[in-house]
DNA sequence: CCAGAGAAGTAAAGTCACCTTACTATCGGT
DNA sequence: ACCGATAGTAAGGTGACTTTACTTCTCTGG
């Protein structure tokens, strides 16, 4: 039915197209579980929340280690502490930085996507067997840092 | 001088973000050696010369196979068709249907992107061993699929 | 001690890769 | 000739950013 050459399947597919069907998959499942209980929140959120340490960080180191502008950073931040995910403050002894904090709530959240985080590297190893996993896992690392 | 935790570096990050770091990676290296031959395109627009099969095929099929609305890879065909990457014409047949093909410019480009992934596919095959590059593709196979 | 360099953050607008909703044009069957 | 389905288009929206251009604040050197 289809006119199309079925050579353009996952057969061949070159790694980018690889790494790319992998992450949507990741990305979609974990937003499977946890959309319906924190609704507003979304994939980067929760990559956002895991990056602020218990004490608090400013947005210029927040968007330093997530690679990205301080208003990219600024803008989520905004979003979550509408939603009530993050609190932030002025510090008296510097008053240009803004400590943001997670809430009780966003510490929740956080737990929540770690779970299904590691439930889907739970699956994925089960599915794989443990050191077929581990493996993967650790050309990832390889590939990913420089 | 970060006042920052250091636990969130790559030692333990989770399979997503190992993913969307080498995925990031590869992104970069293509466009590294294609932006400044062909400067207009990215990486999407790569991607779909590379759906277009050598005799051509209806938007609503490209759709299809790279899973997105008709709208959506319309725009990117307008795009490159702009650029003379490709060309389209009304089949006489049935008046509705556009033909899309690539120009040989298209060609040009595309096999320059290909050849500039492949040289990445190779280096990692020699940075990891071709037996661990292979393995590490069937997983990622393995785990794209459904 | 205060001018001005530089850092922290904000504002506004733009970009890219999409999607949704709502069409028009055309086709094939009855 | 009508009618439902199909191919594609138009207009506008969204998410995750970016760039350019500031304000506000702090800290250092003449």
């Amino acid at each position: 039915m289809t006119s199309v050459n079925d050579d353009s399947r996952v057969g061949a597919a070159h790694v980018g197209r690889l790494l790319g069907m992998a992450l949507l998959r990741i990305r979609a499942e974990i937003l499977a579980t946890t959309s319906e209980r924190f609704p507003g929140l979304r994939v980067s959120h929760y990559r956002l929340l895991e990056l602020i340490p218990p004490d608090g960080a400013r947005i210029t180191d927040l968007a330093e280690i997530a690679t990205m502008t301080k208003q990219g950073l600024g803008q989520h931040v905004d979003y979550l502490q509408r939603l009530g995910y993050t609190t932030s403050e002025r510090l008296p002894e510097d008053r240009r930085v803004r400590l943001v904090r997670r809430t009780p709530l966003g510490d929740e959240a956080l737990a929540y996507s770690q779970a299904a985080i590691a439930r889907v590297e739970e699956r994925w190893s089960r599915q794989l067997g443990p050191d077929r996993y581990e493996s993967f896992r650790q050309t990832l690392r390889e590939l990913g840092a420089d």
